[in-house]
DNA sequence: ACTCCACATGAGAATGATTCTCATTATTGG
DNA sequence: CCAATAATGAGAATCATTCTCATGTGGAGT
């Protein structure tokens, strides 16, 4: 139970701030090649433990792509789900009282212990979206 | 459009057949694992193709576990859900007409198009679980 | 403000799952 | 049976992530 002492760093900072400064899921390379580019450089390595480490106090979400990426972003605190642009990343937290008791009642209806669930709903934000012209498809999956 | 000639292979029916005798599901590697171990073997990167086009085909379902491996089981065809032991990989297929439902909604409810959504349930089934006593955690998380 | 030192950083090596390469093998139509 | 060509598999290559460890630094104590 003894929480590892965590210092103050110019590194975690910059990755707190730039975190805090979009509304998208990024992978940790991303974020990386932001700092670099705000002229805050912060090393490859750090990016990935301060980000592990804002999962584990639950100041960050994170998802995994279809491609094996995983992805961070800055979320509340409580407990929620994603509505997810597959291609800019912007997302929406969105909660869900009606899953969260299926989930619970499926696991038990099977005798299953300890459940634990994972929710998300991918799409194409309205900026991302095809114009609604029909036949028009400007990217085609 | 045109389909790619696939040929019949022992490694394929082999492949197929293992996982028609598992309700669980594998990483591709224990896959190859239990093939070798059968007396049936298969190269690690057949195994890899031949999942690949079974998911494509929707006979196997995909999924990510959090340490980033890829797990494969076979299906059934129709859409569902999975309840999946985090022990020992057993898997029930659910539906959740309510959870399809709420995507939907909460997909058009903020403009997003081509909704597709990722629900999961894990826990610790039955014969995984540990016993009911109370207080007594064989396996803490 | 100065020292100390445990923790933090970062460049590069290591890891590990998955994919790719390409020489060899095997399926299938004729 | 033969030829055409798809499938296989051993090993190399890829690539996100993790690890190593020499060096830097926050901050408590003085
Ligand atoms: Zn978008
Ligand atoms: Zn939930
Ligand atoms: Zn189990
Ligand atoms: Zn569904």
């Amino acid at each position: 139970m003894t929480t590892p002492p965590r210092r103050a760093t110019r590194q975690q900072a910059a990755v707190a701030d730039m975190l805090g400064q979009h509304e998208t899921f990024r992978s940790a390379q991303e974020w990386h090649a932001l700092l670099r580019a705000a002229g805050d450089p912060v090393g490859l390595a750090t990016v990935y433990r301060t980000l592990q480490s804002l999962a584990e106090a639950g100041e960050v979400d994170v998802l995994r792509t279809d491609a094996g990426e995983t992805l961070y972003r800055a979320c509340s605190a409580a407990h929620h789900h994603h509505l997810l642009c597959r291609e800019c990343g912007f997302t929406v937290e969105v909660d869900g009282p009606a899953v969260e008791a299926w989930a619970t009642a499926v696991a038990s209806a099977h005798g299953f212990a300890l459940p634990r669930h994972t929710v998300e709903v991918t799409g194409l934000c309205p900026r991302c979206a095809p114009a609604t012209s029909p036949g028009v498809t400007t990217s085609p999956e």
